[in-house]
DNA sequence: ATGGCTGCAGGATGCAGA
């Protein structure tokens, strides 16, 4: 079973490159992050005229999630829990069925957060403790799960090809890292760490500035697995070569493998 | 970096991203 991740910036305006990298790579399960899309307008055939059957949690011009899954989609739901007032589309949970256990997936765009110290900094740390709050409960019912997505969030120095540049920056905050911490102490596993150890891996580099040719990267985007899936986790891979293609997204999609 | 691109909404430029 292969999980991929990839925050596409806009679905619409890059629908050649995802479908031929979904056509080549061929993951059971494909998360997409800022869609940029509402509902109506995602181009679910051209995913579907490859197999796959789509989840979407749209919303117009701003971000918006999708799960897109070889494997029946047995029950799709939209929303992170805690707070009914929130209406920004950043979150979705799909259930499918592996050899008759069940597996949780879910597709998550964090906030950005920036300006730090602004509101969008205080609605991304109230985010990630109503994500630590769904992770504990999935936990306790001892559930097999994966979290995809762009989490907005620089772990560590070695996350970032400068990152003295990314000090004031809310993905590279003590609040933040320790938001994220907290998240992983529950039990969960970053299956890109626990296959490469090395430096200088990012999923994410800027438009501007020449950022791709110079490298200066940061790896934001994950994939976290609870213990009953980590104990299937194979492998894992960055596939950077998509940030060189013509009209790229900023990110790269990240892909874990499982033995289900 | 004083954010130097990019997508989207809408029909010009402003906003959001990281």
């Amino acid at each position: 079973m292969r999980i991929a991740t990839w925050n596409i910036n806009g679905v619409r305006a890059r629908i050649d490159g995802a479908t031929a990298w979904a056509r080549e790579v061929s993951p059971d399960i494909l998360l997409l992050q800022e869609i940029k899309s509402e509902d109506a307008v995602f181009p679910a055939e051209a995913f579907e005229d490859l197999g796959y059957n789509v989840a979407v949690h749209g919303q117009k011009g701003f971000n918006g999630v999708t799960v897109l899954s070889k494997l029946p989609i047995d029950e799709a739901r939209p929303g992170l829990p805690g707070d009914d007032g929130d209406d920004q589309a950043r979150f979705l949970d799909i259930t499918v069925s592996v050899a008759g256990t069940a597996l949780h997936v879910a597709s998550l765009y964090l906030p950005n957060g920036n300006p730090t110290g602004s509101d969008k900094f205080t609605y991304k740390l109230a985010w990630m403790e109503r994500l630590r709050a769904f992770v504990e409960a999935r936990l306790a019912a001892e559930d097999m799960f994966v979290l995809g997505g762009d989490f907005n969030v620089i772990l560590e120095p070695r996350d970032a090809r400068f990152p003295e540049r990314w000090a004031d920056d809310a993905l590279n905050q003590p609040e933040s890292r320790a938001a994220f911490r907290r998240l992983q102490h529950l039990g969960l596993t970053d299956t890109f760490r626990a296959c490469d150890d090395s430096d200088g891996q990012y999923t994410f580099w800027d438009y501007q500035a020449g950022a791709w040719q110079k490298d200066n990267g940061i790896r934001i985007d994950y994939l976290l697995a609870s213990p009953l899936a980590a104990d299937r986790l194979t492998g894992c891979a960055i596939d950077k070569r998509t940030r060189a293609w013509e009209k790229p997204s900023d990110h790269v999609p990240v892909m874990a493998e499982f033995a289900l």
